[in-house]
DNA sequence: TATGAATGAGAATTCATTCAT
DNA sequence: GATGAATGAATTCTCATTCAT
């Protein structure tokens, strides 16, 4: 079972196992065929020892959005993205593109079990929908836009479209990718991965337009 | 409760009910917290009934997955791409994209329910995913090569990237198009939906950069 | 273990047997200490069974408490008092207490184990307490009012003294008899029952007081 | 919480609070619904401390009847009754009763947690009613045989009816009065406590019977 | 001695499935 | 065929009790 870790949030021990197991569980059998028995037998706990870090079944999934989510925002999104924003001052737009989704790819391969409890709780729970929209997309998105200005005025980015439209196509390229690597990775013969992103950001870059003026690619 | 049509099925009457009813309930609470009681009685059925027609609740999904599948290759897939190919000489991309958008959306927009539910499946299940990818997916990208053949020997798409690709790429774009109208519909302004579609088709033509040979949108 | 016939209520047999068995366990082990596993095995129906009929256990011991409550104020209380009022003409206090307690005690003798079950209740649970001074507290009161101002009326009961105290006093004697009989019987030997009954009608009529104006006991 | 003191009885600190929080928690709730948590909470303590003292949640009980029925038959029948035994030499029964009745009920207003806790033991409890046979039940007849001797001797009390049988009469009429004023106190309005207590020793004395040779209440 | 985290047996409850009608 | 009452295995959750610190 793949376990993420989530030691860097200095949880009591017992809960942060707790919640790694449910994390493994959740993720392969979604959450109401999860069992908590399982959870616990996979957590090397007492079942009854689960109940005493969280009050009902529900209240794991709770904690696992809340860590999910704030292991997101923070690692995931606004860190690198900050990062990026700062140092990306005389590269131009594939390279930091390609950097960017490096990054954050390698991440997501990293947190894929949580994001998939969160992606499955997102299509069916109204709440965690909610939750998800406060606390990553717009987040996202606001740190989507500031990008977005500057590589504009730069005139590297089109700026006849508004910023949450390229950001979505941006995301759902990335997404799709992701998806086809992890749900049918073995169905795929793939290059490397190195000219998969490069791909991967030609498309994000220029669409699918045969366009003579596109640069040639790397 | 959303309900799907499976009428041109040519299903035996009450198994149609039960297949309906239980998409529903799939659809808004996942194949395991949903009961056959519950899809018994929006299906207008006793209990019992359901275990006449499906050996076991598996089963039902079974039901599903292939009515689904069936549904989605057939109406879905092959037909409309095959009239858009026949019909296509004389248009341009963007007419057809457009064209073919409009009628993607609208009909995934009626069988949300149903791709839900699979969607929730092939994120938890190794089988579905199998599934899911011999009957939807290779015949969608089968199809997509012809198209994407005959539009590259017009010079209208690029060539220097896998059809496989292309093809990602633009279901990543609809896919979060549709993910963002479905659910979280209510948490952004959104044009009325011919821009949207404009807008959506111009990044998948031509991608994010600022690019000077773009030619104008709509 | 006693059990309760419960069979006048037309109640669904099932229904009717887990309350007489739930009656049983209750009455002997308390609410919390029963368990529905007892109820089930002691009813003869599977423990699923019992929550086919009542959707909790609290549930089941509101079907007590109805059907206890039901019982009681109907044959317990009603019927007999009216009985005795329309038929007592003609008769002295002794001979129509004798009647009424002859007959209140055989029926509480049956009725012991609900009874002890609402009792409990009554003691630690306020909604309960609520409940029975509605149903039958109160109609019991205003039964014994009108038969104390009939009595009064013919000089054969005080009148100095409001009813509700002297009432209080007749169910206090019985009560403590009953309880004797039912919770300490094997340690007290005690004359034949109509004896019995003489004495503590005795008691209730003319008090504890060496009174020369007594008349002679029976 | 009404806490009931202890301290009398010379028990190490820890012990004399778990005792006080446990009769709390048991005389709300009943013994098998508090849980030790609970009684750890009221009592200041640690779970896990309750079983340095008590083995089990059972010998929890066990300390409590065995302190209830010490307080109860020391401090509550035994002193108060040879007091009155002693100095009832030239009192009327009105004012011995109203005397004895005046302390008795004060009384059991204190220790009603506790009385409660008995008293919802003694009917479901075999052991438990043996219990308080033997050391309440028997010690208080055998104190009353030697009153009603005394006032039968003076011609206070009837002597045609065994001992036993008025002292149970007596207790009746107190315990129900008692009764309806710690349950359903707030339902019945109340003269003042005197003119209640005037009122139930004149039908304990005289009954219900309107008897010309009454002499007339207070 | 006191603590309270951990335990696991046992309780209430749910629900897919069966089967007599 | 259709029904829905009955089942009982499985699940979540509680709580008295233990034990390392």
């Amino acid at each position: 079972m793949e376990k993420i870790d989530l030691s860097g949030l200095n949880l009591p021990e017992k809960e942060q196992k707790i919640l790694e197991a449910a994390i493994g569980v959740f993720s392969e059998k979604g959450f109401s065929a999860a069992t908590t028995s399982e959870i616990a037998k996979n957590a090397g706990v007492a079942e009854g020892t689960i109940f005493r870090y969280f009050k009902t079944k529900k209240d794991i999934m709770r904690g696992i959005l809340i860590q999910g989510i704030q292991l997101i925002s923070g690692k995931l999104v606004m860190e690198p993205v900050e990062r990026i924003l700062l140092s990306s001052e005389d590269k131009d737009l594939r390279t930091i593109l390609k950097e960017l989704l490096y990054d954050r790819i390698k991440l997501v391969d990293t947190v894929f079990p949580i994001a998939r409890v969160i992606l499955t709780e997102v299509l069916l729970n109204e709440e965690v929908r909610e939750a998800v929209y406060q606390n990553i997309i717009t987040r996202a998105i606001k740190d989507f836009r500031i990008f977005h200005r500057k590589m504009a005025e730069k005139g590297l980015m089109r700026d006849d479209i508004e910023p949450e439209i390229i950001f979505r196509s941006i995301l759902g390229n990335m997404a799709m990718f992701i998806a086809q690597r992890k749900l049918f990775g073995d169905k795929f013969k793939m290059d490397d991965l190195d000219k998969e992103f490069d791909k991967l950001i030609d498309i994000i870059l220029y669409g699918l337009v045969n366009n003579p003026a596109t640069p040639p690619k790397v």
